[in-house]
DNA sequence: CTTCAATTCTTGAATATTCAATATTTCCAA
DNA sequence: TTGGAAATATTGAATATTCAAGAATTGAAG
């Protein structure tokens, strides 16, 4: 008998494909209940992490959401412009920028976080409660045993 | 007591969240060993699939790569100039090309290959067998009940 | 103090991705 | 048959992302 080997697994069986083959549909999904705001998706991130109403550096935001500096700074001169955000400089750093989130802000970050409650709901309709609630709790200790 | 309302859930607990992070993370780790042959896991993906000896068409691998047909051309026409793989005319249906891994693109594939097993092993290391397993059946049926 | 390395953010050029339009071939209904 | 709609892949322009460099500020060692 051979000694099983994992060189030619299937690229469908691999962990890391299996996680992009499914942010990409479940981030599909969601993009396409945002586009009825004409927000992408970063953007709904962004407002949500400054809805509590502190100020948050770019180089904090930019870990909570996933994006790189440069691009980060791009993103935000345009929800600048949208005056969905603001930027404030840190008076205690002054390399920092802090950002906050806008009245205008507010009233469009409570109209997307319903849109995206809707997409949990269908999610738990189909996929079920238990199942959901078990694969979050792996993501997370997946994510944690991975720093 | 107030019923409870899903509306201002940080965004780390939502599950579109958690793929995101978990993607990113897992594939930055892959990426960081497939550089050591300076190849995009995009690549390396084409070349797995490529590796049965069959002719795929384009359409058919853009949805196996996870990348959009504009996309895949033109990394098509990279992988081609480098000779990893190459065209052919589909001869019963003269719309679609046929893409077939050279066999420089097989060596290429094999070391590839080792190198994304010695992630999977150390993934299975600190993660935990019975973890990754869980993960991967769940995450498999949720992609099928998206569809 | 002063100098120099580290931190933070932004910019511009290079690169990659996407959208819409095009070309080719096939399919099918009239 | 044939004429038009559908399927397939590519192209080019518009857009977005990334990389490397730069500007400003802080921290800290000498």
């Amino acid at each position: 008998m051979a000694k099983p080997s994992k060189e030619n697994t299937p690229i469908t069986e691999h962990l890391a494909y299996l996680l992009a083959q499914a942010n990409r549909e479940i981030n599909r999904q969601l993009e396409l209940r945002l586009s009825k705001e004409g927000v992408p998706v970063e953007q709904w991130r962004i407002l949500k992490v400054l809805s509590d109403g502190n100020g948050h550096s770019m180089g904090e935001l930019a870990d909570a959401v996933l994006l790189n500096h440069p691009t980060l700074t791009k993103m935000i001169d345009r929800m600048v412009s949208d005056t969905l955000v603001y930027r404030v400089q840190d008076p205690n750093d002054r390399r920092k920028v802090l950002m906050f989130i806008s009245d205008r802000g507010k009233v469009l970050c409570r109209k997307l976080n319903s849109l995206a409650v809707d997409q949990e709901e269908h999610i738990l309709e189909s996929y079920g409660d238990k199942s959901t609630s078990e694969l979050k709790r792996l993501l997370e200790s997946l994510i944690d045993s991975s720093n």
